[in-house]
DNA sequence: CGCGCTTTGTGAACACGTGCACAACTGCAT
DNA sequence: ATGCAGTTGTGCACGTGTTCACAAAGCGCG
């Protein structure tokens, strides 16, 4: 056996699948499966096995022929590939309706990701305590960024708000920002955007549904999830 | 001129970026612009210039050479493309913390996706109201769908009710469904559904996060959305 | 009217992602 | 041992998406 060579360069669609397949898998580990072929996965993750095989030959060969993948060994694998063998908080700005949503919702800490603190420039939101966080001034930015080591922020603000609200995560040290608001953020070569924008969602499924009209039925690619993360 | 010949198919990412150039000339027009180059529309937008020429092209060509587009006309053509010239009502299935996020929020009826109606299958949570619109029982999604031809439903349940909220919506009418669950959901050929994973979206930004020790900046391709609407 | 400046629309090359098909390999049964 | 059924890992061909580069075309000005 080699020794670990440097990092390969996984596709951006494959990097994009990755967390489905841990999820599933770690569904799977919970249900005391320890064995699952690559068609079984693609089956429950709905992509093609082929696929499937091939974004996990990224990590490496850790399938065996005529077996399958060993599932406690895959979601330790994926995990580290992620970057999620540790916990990554994150810090939410704007504290209004969406914010408060992110903030009570428990899922993100479980998954990795606890929520380190939620601030709003509003000083009527300051204080009140959602999800076990107490909303905090966002001229407590910096400190909560520095002494939570935070990187990954979350812009809630309305849209007027959304590139204020970025530069001040990128000063305070931030290097990834999910973008709640319907605006393009610009910011500085280095840090990653994503960007999650319902409307858009709502938009290009109002493409399908009116095309459907008298076309019948027809099959449009399945559900995948390619999204550069720009820098 | 031709007469209007078959409507062109229009590549799936072509379809995921026209709404975000919607916004943005939308927003250009209430600022009294009334004509943009290809070289501006994409630096709004965060994208190539070709790009946008190419993916403008697909409605036709409505551009003026040595001029640019005129934007009145562009947000017409692209409303029209994307099915966007009447309303879309939209039903919500979970009135949680997502799903109340969700249906106090303005921005959908503002952009054509009224809440018709939100459900719950918890007694405790029928009959309050959010946003304007009282909740109702699971039982009455039928009859919502159909009184309201609404053929977009949201699924805002628990995982675990996600397969059940989406097997209701499809059984009710509905064509089209945008999953907040993170599972993957079964549907009938033909039923279109989109995505949202907000955990997944964060783990991708681990990934590149992760990454970035010690490799120091690396640009990994710009912020687009391609993620198709199966069927 | 013609000229030069600007910008579109698109052909062509390239990059990326997908899926088939199959050889290589594993493990088990005989 | 040998064979066989099962499954991985991947070469290859194909399709989709991106970008460059440039001819074609509109506009304004002298
Ligand atoms: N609520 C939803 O379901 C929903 C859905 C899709 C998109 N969005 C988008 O998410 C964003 C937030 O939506 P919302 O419904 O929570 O809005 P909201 O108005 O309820 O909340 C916004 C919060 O941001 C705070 N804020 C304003 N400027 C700020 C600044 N400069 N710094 C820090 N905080 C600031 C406000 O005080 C307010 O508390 C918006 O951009 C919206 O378009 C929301
Ligand atoms: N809240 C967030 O910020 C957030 C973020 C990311 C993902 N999500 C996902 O969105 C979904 C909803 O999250 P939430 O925080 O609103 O959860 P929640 O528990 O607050 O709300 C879920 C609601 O669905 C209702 N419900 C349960 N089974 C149902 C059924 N069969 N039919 C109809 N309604 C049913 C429940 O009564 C409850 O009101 C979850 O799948 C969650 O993973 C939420």
């Amino acid at each position: 056996m080699p020794v670990e060579r440097v990092r390969r360069r996984i596709p951006e669609a494959t990097v994009a699948r990755l967390p489905v397949y841990l999820r599933i898998l770690v569904e799977q580990a919970t249900e005391e499966v320890e064995c699952i072929s690559s068609e079984g996965l693609a089956e429950l993750a709905g992509v093609n096995a082929a696929k499937v095989r091939k974004d996990l030959s990224y990590l490496g060969s850790y399938g065996t022929r005529g077996v399958g993948y060993e599932v406690a060994f895959l979601v330790y694998q994926i995990r580290r590939e992620l970057g999620l063998t540790h916990d990554w908080p994150v810090v939410i700005v704007g504290a209004g309706n969406l914010g408060q949503a992110l903030a009570g919702y428990n899922g993100f800490g479980e998954r990795g990701f606890p929520v380190a603190g939620i601030v709003d420039i509003e000083p009527g939101k300051v204080g009140s305590v959602i999800g076990g966080v107490r909303v905090r001034h966002i001229d407590d930015l910096q400190q909560i960024v520095q002494s939570r080591r935070v990187s990954i922020g979350v812009v809630a603000t309305p849209p007027s708000a959304a590139q204020d609200a970025a530069d001040r995560l990128v000063r305070a040290g931030v290097t990834s920002i999910l973008n709640f608001a319907p605006v393009v953020l610009a910011v500085p070569r280095g840090i990653s955007v994503r960007k999650v924008d319902l409307a858009v969602e709502l938009q290009i499924l109002s493409y399908y549904e009116q095309r459907r009209v008298g076309v019948g039925l027809q099959a449009v690619g399945s559900n995948d999830s390619t999204r550069g993360a720009s820098a």
